[in-house]
DNA sequence: ACGTCACTACAGAGTCGTCGGTAGGTGATG
DNA sequence: CATCACCTACCGACGACTCTGTAGTGACGT
């Protein structure tokens, strides 16, 4: 794939366009972890890469359109990034290796749960990026879950109820660590719960 | 000295401020569950309460003061809603009506969530509130299950590895459910998570 | 009963900055 | 010479907030 040399300024060839691109996306990933989507303007994200306003423009023709790319970016880092795996081999173990290849990334949990606040208010252009991924994220759960243990966990639950908590446990947990890194651990916090769904139940 | 009641400017207020003052927080959770608090104007906080945005600025010096006049509104009714309760009469139980209580105010989940999310990114006038709020509720999570089940729980983990991922799936829930109503359960998702807690492990 | 006077509860008009976005270029590259 | 990668110049809208008033209200002295 990529065959460019890259320099942040002047460096001319092909792909120049591309490296721009991509700058601009991690700019924009920067910027909105600092200030929000509402709250950040692409003359930020311009400046950071060195551009006008008007220049950055120039690849992102809307603010709405440069948020779409960012969320497309995740995604393809999310799927292309790991081992092989678009599909399916996860396991509960590899899940939790995930959060610590998050844990190591703060701005990038910053960003997106920044992104995941805003999303719940009205016409929010990652409104619908969120909705769908929350359907996809909780069935590919239940699918690991009951891979795991099938249909029934040792505690108890069926895979169908321990989903949307295993969710809801990673963004929640995620809000606390960004509040109070030192606090809260969040691989250990995360492992814990884990150890909680595969805990049989006695009686 | 007169001894009425005073807004945080200095401003005193008679019997007919306290109610636009009411009026206007009111109006304000809607606004910011509608756009964020980022994404909210004064102004519009102003027209659904009939006033001009100047109207406003005179009980509220500054939008960020009307932020924080809405925080402290939300713990006021936190402490004061409840049967009794500023302190420590909370059990599992009634933490689950708690839960069923919020599900029962959409408008207001949404707007702490919007909070929520943005209070991570810098300088946000939400941030030292939600920073210090985690702390508390965490504590009082703790203490909570602590006074159930003692320092160990049944599953096995202790109060204090427990608190957090409570606070957590509350948190991580309500995304969920402001995404998709019909697809979460809010109350019957936390009461499983409860269910797993008190669950004695095998063995 | 009446005038005064402090104070509350607003509104009008305006300042100044920032926002997203457009129009129309220019110079280098291929 | 067309296309790409950008820039200058600009616009209209909207943001928070200030300055400056003014109608009403209640307390109080006379």
């Amino acid at each position: 794939m990529s065959s460019a040399p890259v320099s942040p300024n002047g460096v001319r060839h092909g792909a120049r366009g591309r490296a721009r691109r991509e700058e601009i996306l991690r700019a924009a990933i920067e910027v909105i972890a600092e200030r929000g989507f509402r709250g950040s303007s692409i003359a930020a994200v311009a400046e950071k890469v060195g551009l006008t306003q008007q220049g950055l423009l120039h690849y992102f023709p809307t603010k709405d359109e440069l948020l779409i790319a960012v969320l497309r970016q995740r995604d393809e880092w999310d799927t292309g990034d790991s081992p092989e795996a678009a599909g399916n081999d996860w396991t509960m173990g590899n899940l939790a290796t995930l959060v610590e290849a998050n844990a190591a990334r703060p701005e990038l949990i910053r960003t997106f749960s920044a992104l995941l606040g805003e999303s719940v208010t009205e016409d929010h252009p990652a409104g619908a990026y969120f909705h769908d991924r929350y359907r996809g994220t909780r069935e590919d759960m239940e699918s690991i879950l009951r891979r795991e243990w099938g249909e029934d966990l040792p505690s108890g639950l069926t895979a169908a109820q321990a989903a949307p908590l295993l969710v809801a446990v990673m963004d929640g947990l995620q809000f606390q660590w960004l509040h109070e890194p030192e606090a809260v651990d969040l691989v250990a916090a995360f492992r814990a719960f884990v150890g909680l769904l595969g805990t049989r139940a006695a009686e």
